[in-house]
RNA sequence: GGGCGGAUAGCUCAGUUGGUUAGAGCGCCUCUCUUACACAGAGGAGGUCGUAGGUUCGAGUCCUAUUCCGCCCACCA
């Protein structure tokens, strides 16, 4: 009677929580080198990750799911090595994407955020991030996140408020912030300033606007061809803001006629025609208007001519008073009307059919329009040289190699960067406008009255930051920066910077040149970019399509621990991965594998002896087993080592279930059947092959490696305490000791390449009789002939006749023969012959039935 | 326009210092409910590793060219 038993389904469902609960209450999260404790030693090098802000919107995706799961393998890596390790989760920021859900909840009882104040607008949407964030912390800890949860900060947490203020101001002070009217991106969805990165250019399909920019009255010259010249756009409306014409200053075409006066349509100003090689002469008419006030490219050439700027849109991008008669119409409107009233005055030529690369807002998804705005912007230059140099001199290094590239190119073209957002809810901007001497007062701490004046009447700037300028304080706002604390010291810079590839230039990027500028010292010293995960077929997930798999649900269909070794294991570094829950599935199915070979072993420990008699006896089957799993130890560390996550897991996943279980396990039921000290000897390996394989598997998978590796550790300490590992067992899987790569002893690969031979014969016996149909119960006679392997084959006997079903009483092995058997099938597998006999074996009528029907 | 990635079994993908017969999961076919597991076990079919050259004793792996697909950056009206 087994001491110890376990049920025959393994159930994640209250294990995990069980589990996570246990692993918390006993500390085991928290790094056991810490600066707030006693004995503690700064010359440890910690491991150290901060967990990206998992947005708002109440929803777990598996973006998240997957961060989670590749920062925790990380950690519970380190942690199992002997590392303090620290993991401090951020819940959320401030941010568009939370603005917006309170929108639409405002939307929903009619209600605009100006309508009800900018105090109950925040306290709504602080409400609303209370009842979600909380939700996401639980969905992360479900996820088996080991974070110090003690640690945990919220952004918008004084802590953070003042991180943000230190940023700015100091940036503010060495001049590297500054405020001025741009042409910058404008969502008129959301009205707001949008930076370059958050604008995402689509092709559709649109129409090329000819049109006559006729000459003003008198400019006609004789020989003239022209009476006007004539141009294309592919926004008519912006025409309502030209200042220019542009041609090249080479075009034979248009060459006389630079410097006279063209006339805008319908509102008759006079403008002029300007020389400017920046016109491409073979594109459309080989003429550009110029309009500065909503054109990138038109605001640098208006600069270099000292051109006016006229902005002819609001800030919902209707046309406003420099529109004349189309004065606040919509901008789509004003383009239909101002083009019918131009074909009506003969001003139209041609349209064309024209694909557009039309910018659109990455949030709200409508047409962006540069528009003229006084914004704060940071000077980018010496922050992005300064996050070059580091990645170029490898103090980070990035995983993979080839985003460095990428990086590297995005920061030599850097463009200054747009802060200010014209959202509520976000940071403000800690700059006063003097109401009586106009300057800014800009300060950490509120101030009552103006620093120049003295005047009481200030008012805080309305604006608040963007997003990425409180996520670029991260690795050290959270660790308590600006203030020196033993966190900080001891913590940063942290380890590993793990995150997906689509975010390198909004926060990785960012948060190298906040890192860089504040603290002096690069942020972390990797970034391990991973892909992103599409759906089975490949395509992105979203949810009008209707591809999106949700995390949760799978988490409660097939276990955390199945859709973790997907995630972990489906990718590798930097590329996409096509997630399907076939695949969950077949890790479920892992999952239960795992379990259930260890309530094997766990079984066989209780049957077996709990002393031995005798010096060990390997058999080749636990010297094979042992050389195996010394061998994937190495190659783990490897991995490991190279950031090979995947290929490590899948190689574990390969040696538990096709060679632990399918062969191992299956000799070990005839070694524990002889009893004695074989039995003793094979449930000794049995517990230690498990512990190791569990070690290895528990951060890919560490519930059911967890709950399982208990299980053991009580079957074995209740049996005998002659079955601890070395060291004996330690009070958790999460904190036990990783199995430590030992250099490789000659023997190893001498009884792999024993064992190879018999699991080949076995395989090649198999392989005939089910090809000519034995009955799969019946044991069969057989010789085996080699004079190579003789004593392997005389030691494995048994092994072999039960494995391959043979008659263990008719089964002769012998050196060599000198007469090939009568009647026999012969097998040839490398120095082995194998002779099966034919006769008695095949069913010969169902064999001649069975033929006949195909 | 610039850059990057992919193209390997019916499907989704591994395969990192070039090395014996190219792997896995799913799917398919044949058997088996053998006391860890049918979320299983045994066996099988299925690939000239996109194409064309080259380097090498040896190439899925390195080099050159090329086709197709995807992504990123730039943004010519």
């Amino acid at each position: 009677m087994a001491e110890y038993t376990l049920p025959k389904a393994y159930d994640f469902s209250t294990t995990e929580q069980e589990i996570y609960a246990w692993w918390e209450k006993n500390g085991f999260f928290k790094p056991w080198n810490d600066p707030h404790k006693p004995g503690f030693d700064p010359n440890i090098k910690p491991f150290v990750i901060s967990i990206p802000p998992a947005n708002v919107t109440g929803e777990l995706h598996l973006g998240h799911a997957m961060v989670v799961s590749m920062e925790d393998l990380m950690i519970r890596y380190h942690r199992m090595k002997g590392i303090p390790t620290l993991w401090v989760p951020g819940i959320d920021h401030a941010g568009i994407a939370t603005q917006l859900q309170v929108e639409k909840a405002l939307a929903k009882e009619h209600l605009t955020r100006e309508q009800i104040g900018r105090e109950e607008f925040l306290r709504r949407t602080w409400a609303w991030k209370e009842k979600y964030g909380g939700i996401i912390t639980s969905q992360i800890r479900r996820l088996g996140a080991s974070c110090d949860w003690d640690r945990e900060r919220f952004t918008m947490d004084e802590g953070l408020s003042r991180a943000v203020r230190e940023a700015f101001v100091r940036l503010y002070e060495k001049g590297l912030i500054y405020r001025g009217p741009r042409l910058i991106n404008w969502s008129p969805g959301l009205k707001t300033a949008v930076s370059d990165l958050e604008v995402e250019y689509s092709e559709e399909p649109g129409t090329l606007y000819y049109f006559k920019y006729m000459f003003a009255a008198g400019e006609s010259q004789p020989g003239d061809d022209l009476i006007y010249i004539p141009v294309a756009t592919t926004r008519p409306e912006t025409i309502l803001g030209d200042t220019a014409v542009a041609v090249h200053p080479d075009d034979p075409r248009y060459q006389r006629y630079i410097g006279r006066k063209v006339v805008v349509p319908i509102l008759g100003r006079q403008i002029p025609v300007i020389a400017d090689p920046y016109v491409d002469r073979e594109f459309g008419t080989g003429a550009l208007k110029i309009t500065p006030g909503h054109d990138p490219n038109d605001f640098a050439i208006g600069e270099k001519h000292g051109l006016p700027v006229i902005s002819v849109l609001d800030e919902s991008a209707r046309v406003n008073e420099n529109g004349g008669p189309y004065c606040g119409l919509d901008r789509f409107e004003a383009r239909k009307n101002l083009w019918e009233d131009m074909r009506r005055a003969g001003l139209v030529i041609k349209e064309e059919p024209y694909m557009l690369n039309v910018p659109r807002s990455q949030r709200g998804g409508e047409i962006v329009e540069p528009m003229i705005s006084t914004q704060w912007f940071v000077r980018i230059e010496p922050l992005a040289k300064a996050a070059l140099d580091a990645v170029k001199d490898r103090r980070i290094r990035i995983v993979p190699e080839r985003f460095t590239k990428v990086y590297y190119n995005w920061l030599e073209n850097i463009q200054d960067w747009c802060i200010s957002r014209q959202l509520w809810w976000g940071h403000r901007i800690p700059v006063w406008h003097c109401a009586d001497c106009g300057k800014m007062t800009v300060a950490r701490d509120n101030p009552t009255h103006c620093s120049f004046c003295h005047s009481p009447k200030i008012e805080q700037d309305a604006d608040v930051l963007d997003t990425w300028f409180s996520s670029g304080l991260w690795p050290f706002s959270t660790l308590g920066w600006p203030e020196q604390t033993p966190d900080l010291d001891y913590f940063y810079p942290t380890s590993m910077m793990e995150t997906g590839y689509d975010i390198l230039f909004f926060w990785v990027a960012r948060m190298i040149m906040m890192g860089l500028e504040f603290t002096g010292q690069v942020p972390f010293e990797t970034v391990y970019l991973h892909g992103l995960i599409r759906d089975a077929d490949g395509r992105k997930m979203s949810k009008s399509f209707g591809n999106v798999i949700d995390p949760l649900v799978v988490m409660n269909e097939m276990g955390t621990d199945a859709l973790r070794f997907t995630l972990l294991v489906g990718s590798t570094p930097g590329n996409d991965l096509n997630l399907s829950l076939k695949k969950v599935e077949g890790n479920r199915n892992f999952a239960n594998k795992i379990w259930n070979a260890g309530r094997f072993v766990i079984n066989a420990i209780g049957q077996a002896p709990k002393q031995p008699l005798a010096e060990p006896d390997w058999t080749l089957a636990d010297s094979w087993i042992w050389a195996r799993m010394q061998n994937l130890v190495r190659d783990v560390e490897r991995l490991f080592q190279n950031y090979q996550y995947g290929e490590a897991g899948r190689q574990i996943y390969e040696f538990f279930w096709s060679e632990f279980a399918d062969w191992y396990i299956e000799i070990a039921k005839l070694q524990l059947a002889e009893g004695g000290d074989r039995a003793y000897y094979t449930a000794k390996t049995l517990t230690s092959i498990l512990d190791m394989s569990l070690r290895l598997l528990h951060p890919f998978t560490p519930y059911v490696t967890e709950a399982l590796w208990g299980h053991l550790k009580k079957a074995s300490q209740a049996h005998s305490p002659n079955f601890s590992p070395k060291g004996g067992w330690e009070e958790a899987l999460i904190v036990a000791a990783w199995p430590v790569p030992r250099p490789e002893e000659s023997w190893e690969s001498e009884k792999i390449q024993e064992f190879t031979i018999i699991q080949d014969i076995v395989r090649i016996i198999r392989n005939w009789r089910s090809e000519n149909n034995v009955t799969p119960g019946k044991r069969i006679p057989a010789t085996l002939v080699s004079d190579k392997y003789i004593h392997t084959l005389q030691d494995q006997a048994k092994a072999i006749a039960s494995l391959a079903q043979l008659d263990i009483a008719s089964l002769n092995i012998i050196e060599s023969l000198s007469e090939k058997p009568q009647g026999s099938a012969a097998l040839v597998i490398g120095h082995v012959e194998v002779y099966l006999p034919l006769t008695g074996l095949v069913a010969i009528d169902e064999e001649r039935q069975r033929l006949q029907k195909e």
